[in-house]
DNA sequence: ATGGGTCCT
DNA sequence: AGGACCC
């Protein structure tokens, strides 16, 4: 009652929102999906009025409306399908057809939509979960780690569409898509099949495309990228989502969960009214929490209209000007902010709530297990925090449940070298700080009671800035690193003429692959085809063969380090190795997409695309006996497949040989004070994080 | 509630 | 250091 309820994709506003779509989803099985979307394609598509666009030059007829340029954008927003859940069934594919709930604590998190049609929802505690649905696979998800990673792959690979990608949450991302669309628009002006407009899933409301309106064209080719997207992160990274494509970020999110799970709305201008009186509460908008909607209640304003037609100056007494006059634009459909990217992240926490903690014994023994896993982070992601908090939640107080506390300080730059060299003394040393600020909060007289210690190291420095540089992996392999400074960001789509992901029309180069796979090792699904030998020792073949192809790749890769260490991502064997034994193969039912023509030779493009590649010239020989023997000769990194190897450029090649023999360079704190000041645009995330490189280096 | 995140004041 | 927001 205090507190905003939240959670994973199931904020008591979230579920209240989508209650009439999630009531929906369960009657709509993907085989109905793909012909719903694919008869929107026939229904809405006009072949009338298409007299302007066969001409050449026409492409005028399209250029930017009058209005602002924020009107003219087309904003993706990609919601993937209950994300934990989705994880857990990749880590475990035996449990793909089973009902399923992710929880932490007593709460269940998330659930798949197996649990759904029995009647399980988001949220629910875990006893009245499975008192519903005693046949529930729980899992435990208070180690966010898995999901942490996959989430920040599925960022990456929407990056090769567009630079502009911004995460909210572990499982959303707002794609700006409009140079993209541009560019196809170009193209199409040029003289191309006017039959290229069509939107691509559904339509909210089931309007009609007007072909001759710009603006709805641009949404229509948006919904086209939307699609691509979601069939990349099918095809690799075995991702299901749904996707909400409009002119601004707002309306895009409203519209995305219109057809759960795994489809896609199109909101046209023209709907944009009917969509936002589709809203019963201010608080359905995002932008408006818990604390403003009490404060909207106090004004008398409980419904979108009434928001909507408030006098601006009643409710700026209430909230100030700037915020008044913002949520009141939102209540009308209208928001100009941009799709802005974050970067690699602020800061790095990690919390464990319980029900009794008053001993400074357990306070101490809970921040070692809290800073442990910390300092492993950060340091796999080759960054070092310049400060720390301590924050805690004490037992139910006068100022609410949720109430928390907390004290920073400086970490000690003595502390920061050693830190980054993995001492041991440093990190007691870290718990001696911790100790300190732990006492500053609470009086040593009186006792205490906490539920919830955090510890959060923010105020970081930036990842190394090696693998971005020109001549590393990275610039090799993903697209968007930009190695530069602030000048770079946003700017650049790729560094490779003609080769971004997004640049193309041609459905062939919408998916393609960072990584080059060995001819005839791409099986039917997709996926590496590898004998049972190829794979590391601890790997269930019969686990790994379901796993999406970059999630094979990336265990073949870590494989390869000469101490077996975890990888960074730890997506690595001992997440992937399943216990039991025996055989289950389950065919993960593709998206509705799979089916339909244009995703489809999509993921044929991208397979042929890789047939394409050549394998380059071998000189020696480690291979094993049967491999294609174009392939067989590459020196390779030990527990790397040769043909895979082989097809990397051949300056990755010697970077990979090089730098599989080094120690990972040691993090190094750039100077230069203002780089991650407020207001100040960071650079890109680099690749030493997350990026490619994680692939190929051990820890 | 859980276990994270973001930016602003 | 806390407050608001997001998932």
């Amino acid at each position: 009652m205090s507190w905003a309820p939240s959670s994973l994709e199931g904020s008591a506003r979230h579920s209240r929102f989508w209650s009439h779509a999630d009531s929906e989803e369960t009657t709509m099985d993907s085989e109905e999906e793909g012909e719903r979307e694919w008869l929107c394609r026939a229904e809405c598509f006009d072949p009338k009025p298409l007299t302007p666009l066969g001409r050449p030059g026409s492409s005028l007829q399209f250029a930017a409306p009058e209005t602002t340029a924020a009107d003219g954008r087309v904003i993706v927003h990609i919601d993937l399908d209950c994300f934990y859940a989705q994880v857990e069934m990749i880590r475990n594919p035996k449990l793909r057809n089973k009902p399923i709930g992710v929880h932490q604590k007593y709460l269940m998190v998330t659930c798949n939509y197996e649990a759904r049609k029995r009647g399980v929802s988001k949220l629910m505690l875990f006893n009245e979960a499975k008192e519903k649905c005693p046949e529930l696979v729980m899992v435990n998800g208070e180690d966010l780690t898995p999901y942490r990673e996959i989430s920040y792959k599925v960022t990456e690979l929407l990056e090769e569409f567009s630079p502009l990608v911004e995460r909210l949450g572990f499982d959303e991302n707002f794609i700006d898509a409009t140079k993209l669309v541009e560019k196809r628009l170009g193209q199409i002006g040029g003289g191309r099949d006017p039959t290229e407009i069509y939107v691509s899933g559904h339509i909210y409301n089931n309007q009609a495309l007007d072909t001759s309106d710009g603006k709805q064209v641009r949404l229509a080719l948006g919904s086209q990228v939307a699609a691509e997207m979601r069939a990349a992160l099918h095809n690799r990274l075995g991702l299901t989502g749904c996707a909400g494509i409009a002119c601004n970020k707002l309306l895009a999110k409203m519209v995305s969960g219109t057809f759960k799970p795994n489809q896609q709305t199109t909101l046209l201008p023209d709907s944009t009214l009917q969509l936002m009186r589709s809203l019963t509460q201010p608080q359905q908008l995002i932008g408006i929490g818990y604390k403003t909607a009490k404060r909207l209640e106090a004004l008398g304003v409980r419904t979108l209209s009434s928001l909507q037609t408030i006098p601006l100056h009643v409710l700026e007494k209430e909230l100030g000007s700037s915020g008044a006059q913002r949520i009141q634009r939102l209540s009308l459909g209208e928001d100009k902010s941009p799709v802005t990217p974050k970067g690699p992240p602020q800061s790095f926490s990690d919390e464990d709530s319980f029900r009794k903690c008053t001993s400074e014994a357990e306070v101490r023994s809970k921040i070692e297990v809290l800073l442990t896993s910390l300092l492993n982070r950060l340091q796999r992601a080759g960054r070092t925090a310049r400060t720390v908090r301590l924050t805690i939640r004490r037992i139910p107080t006068n100022r609410g449940f949720n109430y928390r506390e907390s004290r920073q300080c400086p970490v000690p730059l003595q502390l920061r070298r050693k830190l980054s060299e993995g001492s041991h003394d440093a990190k007691s040393a870290l718990v001696e700080i911790l100790m300190k600020l732990f006492w500053r909060l609470v009086n040593a007289e009186l006792g205490f009671h906490l539920t919830l210690i955090s510890v959060c190291f923010s105020n970081l420095t930036q990842p190394v800035a090696s693998a971005s540089a020109p001549g590393s992996i990275s610039f090799y392999l993903t697209q968007n690193t930009n190695p530069g400074g602030p000048a770079g960001r946003g700017g650049l789509v790729s560094k490779r003429k003609g080769t971004s992901l997004g640049d193309s029309t041609d459905l062939g180069d919408t998916n393609g692959n960072r990584l080059a796979f060995a001819p005839g090792t791409l099986g039917r699904s997709n996926k590496l085809v590898l004998s049972h030998r190829d794979l590391p020792p601890g790997i269930d073949p019969d686990v790994f063969k379901e796993l999406p192809t970059e999630l094979q790749m990336e265990i073949l890769a870590d494989a390869g380090g000469e101490r077996a260490q975890r990888s960074k991502l730890g997506i690595c064997r001992d997440l992937f190795t399943q216990p039991e034994q025996g055989e289950v193969s389950t065919h993960p039912t593709g998206p509705a997409e799979s089916r339909s023509c244009s995703v489809q030779s999509a993921a044929q493009g991208e397979v042929a695309q890789v047939k394409k590649s050549q394998p380059t010239p071998s000189r020696t020989h480690t291979g094993s006996e049967d491999r294609d023997p174009l392939l067989c000769s590459v020196e390779v990194p030990s527990g790397v497949d040769p043909g895979i190897f082989s097809q990397l450029p051949p300056g990755l090649q010697k970077e990979l040989l090089t730098g599989w023999r080094q120690q990972a360079a040691g993090p190094i704190a750039r100077s230069g004070k203002g780089e991650s000041g407020r207001g100040v645009k960071r650079g890109r995330r680099s690749s030493q994080d997350h990026g490619i490189l994680k692939y190929f280096k051990p820890s």
